[in-house]
DNA sequence: CTTCCGGCATGACAATTGTCATATGAAAAT
DNA sequence: ATTTTCATATGACAATTGTCATGCCGGAAG
């Protein structure tokens, strides 16, 4: 099978292409250090797959497969990420995405995933599968967008005028979202969606 | 040469010993986890050399590193890591390490710094050179515990309790640490000391 | 067509946060 | 022995933050 391997990390990316393409099987077409890089790949040289991570510049991974979606194209898309975040999970799978391992499974369950999701299969990580009946995303767009820069130590002043809002609205929404997250502050609250994958 | 490679993230740590042991002059003796276990190997399997991330659970690499050094164990560290921060790249020179290099360099770099640092040498990703001449960490050591649990989310008063400290004291040193790192509050504050590695 | 809800806004209030001036005792430097 | 420095603390003050009640508007649901 034809495969793209897309992922930021450098030194990940060329071990894992080196390491899939010394399987019979399997051949790495071509390789990615970014989304708009991965999409344009899959759109020349039509692969069967592509192992994709979540995390990357521009275009994240999750991104480049609701694109794929979107346009039916039917590279299958194996997502491999860092973090156990529940809103990436399903996102992913309203994605259609066909496998989706953790990086720090072994390597072994790579190729097994690849096999698997080529024959039509699935792929997923065992700790992973609970997570579907996990909790929705509480947050709404507006309260997402304030919470993502107070995280970034802007102050209720300086989120209103980027997004021209009142700073009343801003500190409302704050205030919202602290709530809804269950946190003391706006601290916490960015530490608890972030964790859960609620900010990407 | 005989090396191990120490590194959290399974599916790396994977991949790069695959690939380290497909090379005829080098030999994978061990993989680990974390930094207690990478401890343990380098003294019971003494190798010339340890591959070794720097965020890791238990000890990070350059505890391992600083402990080596102390005991002077004759295993070479070379350090892979993410981040480009200056203050973990000062810290590592200073506990003898031989070689850093960031994780997103092609993989052959590894093993020709690897091949460098067995040989006497040293290795550096280029990225990191300037490093040397970079701020030296401005804050000290009870600012930095103060930002730390700032960071978590705590509030004066809880950071205050833990420490054993009155709160009007933790405010003062979380504004002097606001004022050192030019940030506009204690958020911007902790993304500051954290970018340069000042908190780790 | 109403009713209800989401996004947006105000104003008021309390709590927290950030800044400063100032003080004490202990340790380090001179 | 004297001065400087550091960690700790206080109190006062202003700014920011978090909460709440309330109101308006437009669109979706009934």
């Amino acid at each position: 099978m034809r495969v793209i391997v897309a992922e930021d990390q450098g030194m990940l990316r060329g071990a894992l292409s080196a390491l899939l393409d010394l399987e019979d099987d399997i051949e790495v077409v071509g390789q990615a250090a970014d989304g708009e890089q991965a999409l344009r790949m899959i759109e020349t040289l039509d692969p069967d797959l592509c192992v994709m991570d979540i995390e990357m510049p521009k275009l994240t991974g999750l991104d480049v497969a609701e694109r794929l979606k979107e346009t039916k194209h039917g590279c299958k898309v194996v997502i491999l990420t860092t973090f156990s975040r529940s809103g990436y999970f399903q996102r992913a799978m309203r994605a259609g995405v066909k496998g989706f391992l953790l990086k720090d499974s072994p390597i072994d369950e790579l190729g097994a995933a690849l096999r698997s999701v080529h024959g039509g299969g699935r792929a997923v990580s065992p700790e992973l599968a609970m997570q579907l009946w996990e909790a929705e995303n509480p947050l709404t767009e507006r309260e997402r967008e304030v919470l993502k820069l107070a995280g970034a130590g802007l102050g209720a002043g300086e989120i209103a005028s980027r997004l021209f809002l009142s700073h009343g609205t801003v500190r409302n929404y704050l205030s919202e979202a602290i709530q809804k997250l269950d946190a003391k502050n706006r601290i916490e609250a960015t530490l608890i969606a972030e964790r859960n994958g609620w900010l990407g």
